[in-house]
DNA sequence: GAAGTTTGTTGAGGTTACCTCATCATGAGG
DNA sequence: CCTCATGATGAGGTAACCTCAACAAACTTC
């Protein structure tokens, strides 16, 4: 038997260098699009679901509704999404990307795919659905 | 085959829910002991190697010489580190454990073994070593 | 149909964990 | 000794979050 509280330890450890390692390499395949990660992921969505309110955006990034409206600002500037009034609410309004948002969001999946992110690069075919399987168990609700 | 880009997609996306998931049972964790993952981090480093001046610290963190003055800086501010001025340069300075800073350390230890890290207690044994090899590998040099 | 409650968005301001660049002392080499 | 490198830190910045409060519009209930 080994020790589960190393164990442990030495997981998350390993598992916050994985992170910080893709937090850099992301950034970096990410700054030539002036787009951060956390907003590609909300254009994503926003790409993926149509219009979306600021709170409905919120909960599919599982963010905090106000943390929705700073990344639909930030999009808004560069030109990638658009506000409008919700026409069944006047209270709310529907996000929208622009077709320069879906463009963007195109040109760096095309990116990404030919660079393979690096970092899971490493791992062969094989290891990469075993991560994907047991990093999923860890997200399931 | 299956494509690529969606699956890096996806690994990515996977690894990021579970940071977050991470991330927040960590805080909520350590919050009773007054510190932060990052301060945590520091303090085992420091109990692991003895003393060491900042710059060797954010070596071993892996993060800039001034973040490292920032996590000493707090560490200081709780009594759990101390900084005394190296004897051997009077430019550098060495930062050490207190006795404070090593019971923390334990205590803090023993609370995370007996929850076992509530995050990765979702696998099983077989699976948390597989994890710790995956990860392991992407965080390698 | 007025009053009270809830909901949707956003302003204000805070936190964590980083960063770079400038400064100032000290140390080391020619 | 004079120049250059190095160690720590001040100043100031960033990303990605957060909470709390304000305000409008919508729903509920009488």
């Amino acid at each position: 038997m080994h020790d589960a509280a190393r164990d442990d330890g030495s997981l998350a450890d390993a598992f916050w260098l994985v992170a910080r390692r893709l937090r850099h390499q992301s950034r970096e395949a990410l700054a030539p699009y002036g787009v951060s990660r956390s907003q590609l992921r909300a254009l994503d969505v926003l790409l993926h679901h149509g219009a979306l309110r600021p709170g409905e955006l919120a909960e599919h990034l599982r963010i905090a509704p106000r943390s929705a409206t700073e990344v639909v600002d930030a999009l808004e500037e560069r030109g990638l999404v658009e506000r409008r009034p919700d026409p069944a609410d006047r209270r709310a309004r529907q996000v929208t990307a622009t077709p320069t948002g879906a463009e963007l969001a195109e040109a760096v999946r095309a990116t990404r795919a030919a660079e393979a992110d690096r970092v899971f690069a490493r791992l062969d075919d094989a290891d990469r659905v075993e991560l994907g399987r047991l990093l999923r168990r860890l997200a399931e609700d």
